[in-house]
RNA sequence: GGCGAGAUACUCAAGCGGUCAACGAGGGCAGACUGUAAAUCUGCUGGCUAACGCCUUCCAAGGUUCGAAUCCUUGCCUCGCCA
């Protein structure tokens, strides 16, 4: 199968700018993908667009991950509706890392086909205005800026609020295209959809200074079947990096996908093969409690991640803390399960002859009180898989080994209290 | 620079001198039902409290008043129109 016609079966082509590009991707082709530095660690909204590269590098082809070094301090109105906040130089230089380390669990960046990574801030930080005024940004059309839609819903999303900083944006963006051709022979732009204003701005710019074709192609932004921005989980943000989401919740993540999102999912994110997730899609549908390819989902995609240990330690996790029951587990055993959950410490003079509810808002598994107690009055509350109500205290049996406490919150949210 | 409009809890958005910890919606959390799914129904959603109640909030700082989110002044910010 050629490697556009795999990625539309897998629903990841919006829109293409140029219907050669299929031929040429014939021949190996030079193809980037930016990334914005705004946190430490990218995201699991960020894993369409690796994935995607991934798949490109597989195909023979080379890849190139920019990190928006530079236009990370300009901020993308693409898809936002308000001003975004500007990041220092020195946060950029800290989330770069992060990110070079993010990508490299994924992509190779070693070998024949090696893929690179390069930040615009190095072709942009010693321009000045006037160079970038005359030789830059003389090759833009206001019409054509204020057409693309990205600007237009922007002005009307914010009442106008849209600077001129922000709307220079795409002059950056279309500029890295251009620097990457000349440099790395560069010919081809992946991104959201949401990017495609950004990338005809490059290949745009490619055309006219350069006579040469410059493809883009765009993949739908991925939601639930609920609508919500994929990758979000209880508000929070997924992120790749083991520190900033525990492994356990990203294995949760998946594990979790409704039954309507999983085969789209595993089309998205996974190496199987479509014959392969058509067996899982057929087994879901033959035995849906199973929860067959939400599993293979989350096994890979931690694997991916995570590596190894990774996933040994979401699955033992998992094993544990659902359907397992706690009562044979020694402490030491429950700390080691419990290294990737929340958990807090309190002094044993402040555990035993406590509500359980105070005890656990004092450890810091709740904002309040308040929230504690209401929690408990609710039935939302369990000490070691028992529930318990507002009204119990807390035993010094309760401790197993007389220093661990296994707290919940629901049915899903775990809290390992110790005692100091 | 001039004129006008506006800033309310996570978000949107009521309120326009007491009955306001502040309507409503969304979101979030929990319970029931389930398959760690979806849909549905129910409860909760500033802090302390078993509760009466108390405390800290409605951009900021002052002021008027027995009493202010609501009125006045100044400041800051946002938006619109004009220059």
């Amino acid at each position: 199968m050629k490697l556009i016609e795999e990625l539309k079966a897998r629903g990841l082509v919006e829109a293409l700018t140029d219907p050669g590009i299929e031929a040429a991707l014939e021949k190996p082709m030079t193809v980037y993908c930016g990334f914005d530095p705004s946190a430490r660690s990218l995201q699991a909204g960020n894993l369409v667009s690796i994935m995607v590269l991934k798949r490109f590098q597989q195909a023979g082809h080379k890849v190139i991950a920019l990190v928006g070094g530079a236009t990370g301090l300009i901020g993308d109105p693409s898809g936002k509706s308000a001003e975004r906040n500007m990041l220092t130089v020195d946060q950029v230089a800290e989330n770069k890392a992060g990110i070079r380390e993010n990508l490299s669990r994924i992509l190779d960046f070693d070998g024949p086909n090696a893929a690179i990574m390069v930040d615009n801030y190095d072709w942009y930080k010693s321009i000045s205005a006037i160079e970038f005024l005359r030789d830059i940004a003389i090759n833009f059309r206001v019409p054509q800026m204020l057409a693309k839609e990205s600007v237009k819903k922007r002005l009307e999303a914010s009442e106008g609020a849209l600077t001129f900083t922000e709307f220079s944006y795409q002059i950056l963006q279309g500029n890295d295209f251009l620097h990457l051709y000349d440099s790395y022979g560069c010919q081809m732009e992946v991104g959201g959809a949401d990017q495609w204003g950004n990338i005809t701005a490059g290949t745009d710019l490619v055309h006219r200074m350069r006579g040469k074709t410059a493809f883009g192609l765009t993949f739908p932004l991925l939601l639930d079947s609920t609508g919500r921005k994929f990758g979000k989980s209880e508000g929070n943000a997924l992120f790749l990096d083991a520190g900033m989401t525990s492994v356990y919740d990203w294995y949760q993540y998946f594990l979790r996908a409704a039954d309507a999102d999983v085969i789209r999912y595993l089309k998205v994110f996974s190496m199987k093969s479509l014959e392969e997730i058509a067996a899982l899609e057929e087994a879901m549908k033959k035995d849906p409690e199973a929860r067959i390819p939400q599993k293979a989902l989350a096994e890979e995609l931690t694997l991916l991640v995570h590596g190894e240990e990774g996933l040994k330690t979401a699955l033992g996790a998992t094993k544990t803390l659902f359907g397992g029951d706690i009562s044979g587990k020694s402490a030491t055993e429950l700390e080691e399960i419990f290294r990737d959950v929340k958990s807090g410490g309190l002094a044993k003079a402040e555990i035993v002859g406590k509500p359980v509810y105070m005890v656990a808002a004092a450890a810091g598994m709740f904002k309040s009180n308040g929230e504690a107690r209401r929690m408990a009055a609710q039935g939302g509350l369990s000490l070691n898989g028992a529930k318990v109500d507002d009204k119990r205290l807390f035993e010094e049996a309760d401790l197993v080994d007389g220093r661990i406490a296994v707290l919940k919150q629901g049915k899903k949210n775990n809290f390992l209290l110790k005692a100091l």
